[in-house]
DNA sequence: ATTTTTAATGTAAGCGCTTACAAATGACGT
DNA sequence: ACGTCATTTGTAAGCGCTTACATTAAAAAT
């Protein structure tokens, strides 16, 4: 096993270039505080060396990380994954670090791991949707850590955030659905506890049902959590009813195509026999046969946007004003006009 | 703006405890060299001020950070999201954080990152593929930072892996084809310059090719980079030759569902036109109609086993035996025998 | 040429924790 | 009773950096 060299500290470099600590550490963070001469120098020191400065002692000494925590439900859904190598992406060009951890949908997991990020110095914290125990807001309150929301825009929340409506995206497609004809819908959510996004979805539809004068009668909803499989056996408890809905509004791309797949299995032609709708616009929707009808997420500018906002909050100790981003109904061939009258 | 308290330390639980510094410490790291009647004081006065320790300044004292640096390519793939998902689970378990970037397949970036994270203090650090600069292996060396390569399995290289056989699957699932009838091949495959992922597994298909006798010239590779789209241009490169191959060879689902759509586009049937086959078996491959055939590869098991092989590296100074993993062909619609004879 | 102002560098005090070592306390054997 | 040893706790020295402040050198102003 190779002997292991402990790694060149700033007293090493100073040593070799012939000048104080404190030279050095200006030259690296300062550079124009240092004269030309010594600060070439001191390069050709930090070169030989192979020198990195050491990342605790620097937090600990200037009291910032340049590193940004977030905790995202899970990486495993694409939604996520997209925005979250955005978001890394601009935090990388300003030279800061992202720490990521996920929670699992896990409301305890989030918020054991927010101590966690916070105890390792995160100067900021992104965080997706607004629905967590007050407390949390407090704990964040107090040590005055900067945090931002993300994937749900609310204009009066305690955190800003950057995202975007869900209850008026989910208000319009319903509307558009329930234009075409539709009487009966059906909708396969996510689990609403806890998850302000899934529960302002199902709330855009009944609003929707509620404008076009349709019976509460004509909706039902089922919930149930995140994976192809479970959209399949929603959408056949759904379809074996009395009477079964025209139209099937899913939560999220993943649980529409897990319908639609269920569609396909019991013989049921989409859309001549039920429509379905998904939401996201992840890749999936558009290569599923039928294409799915969406509602289109900009998930990279989301994560672009909510990095640059985050670093000016941390940068600049200021509020954070929050952005709405505008959402989009993608029309595919899944959703058509309901048979016969 | 709420008034910043700053966070509570060390000493201001030694001080409300009545203890000094050092048993506090203790009761946090090895309570059972405290006894009770302390511990409980100290436990009170932890929870009384909502004390966590400082991150930085613990890293500094014991040299140790119960982090884990991981830098894939892309979080935007399915294949390493999930990979990761599973490491970053399994890390949690056993106390360790996770920090990630992404290389963007760029080699200067992710040598950049590897610096980054170890100055963070990574304890260990997992990597994709065996493809780098040697200055790499050696700063690694020199620092005595143990490293594990996942996604690749290679039982001679500089770091033990955890993976797979690219070359291996590639040849069986090429051999397969071949046994299958297809005489003129067509390969889709990942740029291979700096991916000995991609490079192998053509190797393998050019090693199955001759391993049956086919001539050289029945086999034509093209390189894309990854995406969708890419995939659709290459397979009508591929199939507007004078005599177009009967079999194409993705490197990875990704290309194969561009390629499928191409198809479809072009009004070609898959498989009694052409089959098309993928690689790493991910959600989409199923999905797509026709499913793809592809060689499925175990990635949350890798994820799982890399964290638990890279923790016994940390832990206790060793080596690291790498492990190889299973891959298994999946027969799907997507591949069948050749039209005619 | 001398004083004032400004720029460049050095000195040294922490940042909050861990841990080697020292000290104190108590249990035990003789 | 005393000395020995084990257990529990305290003391204090760093870990590698940043930065307020002191010092020195150089430039500008007189």
């Amino acid at each position: 096993m190779a002997k292991s060299r402990s790694a060149p500290t700033l007293d090493d470099v100073a040593k070799m270039a012939g000048v104080s600590t404190a030279t050095v550490s200006r030259c690296l963070n300062s550079p124009d505080r240092v004269v030309k001469a010594t600060r070439e120098r001191v390069q050709s020191a930090v070169d030989a060396l192979g020198y990195t400065p050491n990342f605790a002692a620097r937090v600990m000494a200037a009291k910032r990380s340049f590193t940004i925590g977030a905790i995202i439900p899970t990486m495993e859904n694409a939604i996520f994954a997209r925005g979250l190598q955005a978001f890394q992406e601009e935090l990388h060009q300003r030279g800061y670090t992202l720490l990521v951890s996920s929670s699992a949908y896990k409301p305890e997991i989030e918020e054991e791991q927010i101590r966690t990020l916070i105890a390792r110095g995160a100067d900021g914290l992104l965080l997706i949707g607004h629905d967590r125990d007050p407390e949390i807001y407090d704990f964040l309150d107090q040590r005055n850590i900067p945090a931002l929301v993300a994937w749900s825009y609310l204009p009066d929340s305690k955190l800003p955030s950057v995202g975007f409506d869900n209850r008026a995206a989910m208000f319009d497609l319903a509307s558009h659905i329930i234009g075409l004809g539709h009487t009966r819908i059906g909708v396969i959510s996510a689990r609403v506890d806890g998850n302000d996004r899934a529960r302002l979805r199902v709330q855009g539809i009944r609003e929707a049902v509620a404008d076009r004068g349709l019976q509460a009668n004509n909706l039902t909803v089922i919930e149930t959590s995140y994976e192809i499989e479970n959209g399949a056996k929603a959408f056949s408890d759904l379809m074996n009813a009395a009477t079964p809905p025209t139209a099937i509004l899913c939560g999220n791309d993943v649980l529409a195509v897990g319908a639609l797949r269920q569609a396909q299995k019991m013989g049921l032609d989409v859309p001549s026999d039920v429509s379905i709708t998904g939401f996201d616009d992840i890749e999936l929707a558009r290569i599923v046969s039928p294409a799915l009808t969406t509602v289109h997420v900009p998930h990279r500018e989301m994560g672009h946007k909510a990095a640059l906002q985050l670093i000016e909050m941390v940068e600049n100790q200021t509020a954070g004003t929050g952005e709405q981003l505008a959402t989009r109904i993608v029309n595919r061939p899944s959703l058509g006009k309901p048979a016969s009258g």
